[in-house]
DNA sequence: GTTAAATTGCCAAAATAATTTACAATGCAA
DNA sequence: TTGCATTGTAAATTATTTTGGCAATTTAAC
């Protein structure tokens, strides 16, 4: 049952992709840091990651440092973003304008990493015509057709629990690859579609299995 | 080097106490539809998962389910939120109130689930003192103070990055078990705290990943 | 130049973790 | 009492991480 191998040669393992980002981001750092040469050992002393995992992870993407020297941060970067396809800008769409969509559009750390959104849903349009700059807020019927027009590839979903799922169907029939949802649910899609869930009651509920145990004085 | 082996009889896996919530989320929305016994293969069915690895999840935690039946919705859930501590309440503090911190304590969905945000922080006190009902900001030289004085186990980080580090050393300091870091940093913390990162654009970035294969044609 | 120190890339092996398979045991319903 | 459904779990399998080692290469010191 070793089926999609034959598209990577060697099949790159889920958590090695996730750590790619963090790899990305302190990169960014220490450039900004004007710092130019790093070792996998000082890279995993930032990350508490050992060195060797960390060889382990590049080698599955190619040779990209230089024996007795390091990784020089800048060219690592570069490949590392042309590998995750952060290195180009990528189009999202924003469906739900309540307090969590507002605070989404709002929120500045997307487009410095070329996350753009470009379109926005509800099915409440005249309440948010306003205050979103550049953007007008279309009915959620008009999602399939702009996504299309606009060659949107991420939908961003933050609608009510109750209305998720249907969102997300209708993403993916639009065309979609992308969702990411912060809808508290257990969202279903087709496989080709990539999702990643924001959901921090998740988190928690995650947390105080291990914090429970310390705490038994309380 | 098997340690702390003898506190648990089998060490659970981290992944087998992440799907936990996941159970306890599903089996709630079930009970409301008034269904009061389910399969592991129906359950299966419902999140995606296999009813094995169901049944072996569980199988941590003690003998749910009957044979030829099935479980019974409200007795799993109740040992479900037992065992994961989420049967009782627990206290929060915020640390942040810009944009992202405001929705956070504005967010509806952590009270019902048990997670009651009972301060918040913030060096600009003057700003926000108003809209936020209860609670008082505090200057964050009162951090430990109160965290000690109301007995408060999880912090909520949501201040800029580079803040972001020295709060979670003063929330640490402060004898906090439990932190929900939304800064986009690695953050660094004792082995003693438990954290989650909250970071859609690491998320975002992971995704793109598997996208930009399907997508050539752009 | 030559040498020593540092560090990668890679391999293979071992260890650990997670998932899946398979089935005996049990409970329920007819 | 029979047959079907379903659990719980041992065992097998698969996946991931860690480890140890080392040739190859680069840099810097001499």
């Amino acid at each position: 049952m070793q089926n999609n191998k034959t598209i990577t040669q060697v099949e790159v393992p889920e958590v090695v992709v996730q750590r790619l980002p963090i790899y990305v981001r302190i990169l960014s750092q220490l450039l900004e840091s004007h710092i130019e040469i790093i070792s996998s050992h000082q890279l995993g002393e930032l990350l508490q990651i050992t060195p060797a995992q960390i060889r382990k992870d590049l080698s599955y993407f190619g040779r990209f440092g230089k024996q007795g020297r390091g990784y020089n941060i800048q060219f690592l970067l570069d490949e590392l973003r042309q590998i995750l396809g952060i290195d180009r800008a990528w189009k999202a769409c924003l469906i739900g304008l309540g307090r969590l969509g507002r605070a989404i559009i709002n929120y500045p750390g997307f487009s410095p990493e070329g996350f753009e959104i470009v379109a926005a849903f509800d099915n409440n349009v005249a309440q948010y015509n306003s205050n979103l700059g550049t953007i007008t807020v279309q009915s959620m019927d008009e999602i399939a057709r702009t996504v299309k027009e606009k060659n949107i590839s991420i939908g961003i979903v933050a609608v009510p629990s109750n209305q998720a799922q249907s969102v997300i169907d209708t993403l993916v029939e639009s065309g979609i690859t992308g969702i990411l949802n912060y809808a508290p649910i257990a969202p279903f899609a087709p496989k080709h579609i990539v999702m990643r869930n924001i959901d921090p009651v998740l988190s928690l509920q995650s947390m105080t299995f291990y914090m429970k145990e310390n705490d038994e004085i309380n």
